[in-house]
DNA sequence: GCACTACTTGTCATAAATGTCACATTTGTC
DNA sequence: GACAAATGTGACATTTATGACAAGTAGTGC
């Protein structure tokens, strides 16, 4: 359970560590305090909570509410296949966004910093894997769960994997294995 | 994420704090309110883009402080390229990095919200004008400074800049030309 | 010019929130 | 363990929101 400290807090919020613990204090912002003299820690979901209750905007690469944020991101250049994929997890209930190009969607993730990124592994002039390892190490979005969707090879789709994929789906693929592949990835964590 | 209050947005508009506060609540200058009392609240983005909006001055004082963020990003697929640019920016003083694929660009625009993006026009896979229009039109990074530097006729330049380009740079350059750019994008705004 | 309207901005006092500072204590780090 | 960095606390200074009202700024029609 990720948790965070007033000062990291008051440096987010752009205010100061006193105001903080005032909010906490006076219950506007949910914490718990540490037995020592009472430090305080408040769970990022909580704070996230707290951001969206008071409309304050939440900085870049934080949204992630890892449980309820049931955003996804359609990453494919191919605009028809990237619509279908669309309206099959629409119909599912989920909120949904496409990227047609590299640069949309490394733009994308970070701003909406959704649950689940499907990811076409061949774009032009993008290399899939590149993407997964950048993914993986940059620190504000490596908690994505990625579905790598690709009409390549099962060496191409192993090797996704290995480059930090969470599941694989091979093109063609049943509207049903797709839906089942995206709940199994929200509930793995 | 910087932020200003009422009070220091009067001094910056040489206005009356309550005139503040109502631009506020009209809607005029978008901003938050924090849970105390509801104080307000701004993103230095956020105050720009109304500024700009009302073609409204730029304070002398707030220049200087958007000056200390000298962040660059250089986009550019051809590594060589890019690290000799990224050489004379660093000599110069800049802090800066490179993206050399549209997926890293895009989350390192918003993920280290550079003061400047150099951008090459033709890169594989991903259309610069589009790239353009699509910051332009993202309020997260829509202010940032774009230099667009490309080895294209005069015509493709020139629909760079009605897209969106702060500046254009024809290849081949001499470095003092990148220099001074650059830093006119940094004072000039 | 004048009166009228509609609108924005400035002024003021007050209550409330936020910032500042110094210092003891805790937490993180090696 | 020891040290550096971060945190909590109280008292106090500063800033802010709010309402009501005055003053200013067009624009209109006469």
């Amino acid at each position: 359970m990720k948790t965070l400290t007033t000062g990291e807090i008051a440096k987010l919020c752009d205010v100061n560590l006193r105001t903080v613990i005032r909010w906490i204090d006076r219950g506007a912002l949910k914490g718990f305090k540490l037995p020592g003299r009472g430090n305080n820690r408040v769970r990022e979901e909580d704070f996230i909570s707290f951001l969206k209750e008071y409309d304050m905007p939440v900085p870049v690469g934080f949204k992630s509410n890892k449980g309820t944020n049931k955003k996804i991101l359609i990453v494919d250049d191919e605009l028809p296949v990237a619509t279908a994929i669309q309206r099959v997890l629409r119909q599912a209930g989920y909120e949904t966004s496409i990227a047609t190009d590299g640069f949309r969607a490394g733009s994308m993730l970070l701003k909406e910093s959704p649950a689940i990124m499907t990811l076409d592994l061949s774009m032009p002039g993008q290399d899939g894997f590149d993407v997964l390892a950048y993914v993986r190490a940059t620190e504000e979005v490596a908690s994505t769960r990625i579905l790598v969707i690709s009409a390549l090879d099962d060496i191409s789709l192993n090797k996704a994997l290995a480059c930090g994929a969470d599941a694989v789906l091979q093109k063609p693929f049943e509207n049903s294995q797709l839906l089942m592949m995206i709940q199994q990835l929200l509930v793995g964590e």
